[in-house]
DNA sequence: CCAGACGTTGTT
DNA sequence: GTCTGG
DNA sequence: CCAGACGTTGTT
DNA sequence: GTCTGG
C-alpha cells in the first residue's frame, strides 16, 4: 500500500495533461519535485467539481467533515475500496468527492532483521500512474479549512505481493472521466474500478535506507541501493 | 432513546 | 453528521 | 509509511 | 508496546 509517494513528473505541465488538467502559472511557478512525500504532507491531486476540472494540492490523511479538532483527528491515509462506499468516514466522499493522486511511483517496506529494506516501484512505461482517492473539505467553524484525501486500496497484483498484501488502487485511464465525474453515483461502477493494475505497469528496485526518514527530500531516496548488511 | 464511535496496516 | 450498540 | 516519543514539577 | 507527528 503506498504509505510514501513520489510526484517527480519530468514535465509538470504533460504530467498534468495525462489527467485532463491544465497546470496552472502559479503551480507551475512554485512547483518542486517531490521524492519523499509521507502522511500529512500535501500531494498534488486532480479533482473536478460540476464541470471543472483542477489540479490542486491535498492533504494526505482525510479528516472526517465532523470533526471538531482536526489535529487530534484521526486521519486515515487508506480506506479499504471494499467497504469504503459504506463507512461513516469515506461514504459521502465515495459518492461526491472522489479524485486521483497524480504520482510517478511510490515506496513500500519489506522485513529486516533491523531495519526495513525499502523498494521503490515506477511505472514501467513511463506514463503517470492514478491513485484512486477520496478528498474531505473540512472546516473547523472559525475561518480554518483543510483539504485532505485518502488513497482507495484493493488486493495487489503478483508483482507487488511480492513486497506487501495490499497496494493502491491504480486506475486505467479510461476510467479517469467517470471516476472524477461528481454527478456519477453508480456506486458498481465505481467499485469496479478499484482493481489492481496489471503487473505489466509497474517496476521496482531496491533503494536505500535514506528514504525511510521522512525528512530526506531529495533524488536520493529514489536511488537504486539497498540498505547496509548489517541492517539485513 | 442516548452514548459513543467513526480507520488501516501490521504484528502478536 | 450519521450509524451502531446498548 | 517510518521515526521518535513515551512526564511532571519547579526553576530559569 | 503503542501512540503521535511528520
Amino acid at each position: 500500500m503506498p504509505g510514501r509517494l513520489i510526484q517527480d513528473p519530468e514535465d509538470l505541465a504533460a504530467h498534468l495533461a495525462h489527467f485532463g488538467v491544465k497546470a496552472t502559472a502559479a503551480l507551475i511557478k512554485k512547483w518542486e519535485p517531490l521524492y519523499n512525500l509521507a502522511p500529512n504532507n500535501d500531494a498534488l491531486c486532480v479533482r473536478q467539481r460540476g464541470n471543472r476540472r483542477e489540479a490542486v494540492m491535498l492533504r494526505w490523511g482525510l479528516v472526517p467533515y465532523w470533526e471538531k479538532d482536526s489535529a487530534t483527528a484521526k486521519k486515515p491515509i487508506n480506506a479499504r475500496s471494499e467497504t469504503a462506499d459504506q463507512l461513516k468516514t469515506f461514504r459521502e466522499a465515495f459518492r461526491k468527492r472522489r479524485c486521483i493522486v497524480a504520482a510517478t511511483g511510490w515506496y513500500e517496506w519489506t522485513p529486516g532483521k533491523l531495519r526495513k529494506q525499502p523498494h521503490c516501484i515506477r511505472p514501467a512505461h513511463g506514463l503517470p500512474l492514478g491513485f484512486a482517492g477520496l478528498y474531505e473539505n473540512w472546516d473547523s467553524g472559525v475561518g480554518v479549512t483543510i483539504d485532505s484525501l485518502t488513497v482507495l486500496t484493493c488486493e495487489p497484483n503478483t508483482k507487488m505481493a511480492q513486497l506487501h498484501h495490499r497496494m493502491g488502487c491504480i486506475l486505467d485511464p479510461a476510467h479517469y472521466d467517470a471516476w472524477l465525474d461528481p454527478k456519477n453515483e453508480d456506486v458498481d461502477a465505481l467499485k469496479d474500478m478499484l482493481r489492481p493494475c496489471p503487473n505489466e505497469w509497474l517496476t521496482h528496485h531496491t533503494v536505500s535506507n535514506i528514504v525511510s526518514d521522512q525528512r530526506n527530500k531529495g533524488a536520493s531516496c529514489i536511488k537504486p541501493g539497498k540498505i547496509a548488511a548489517r541492517w539485513a
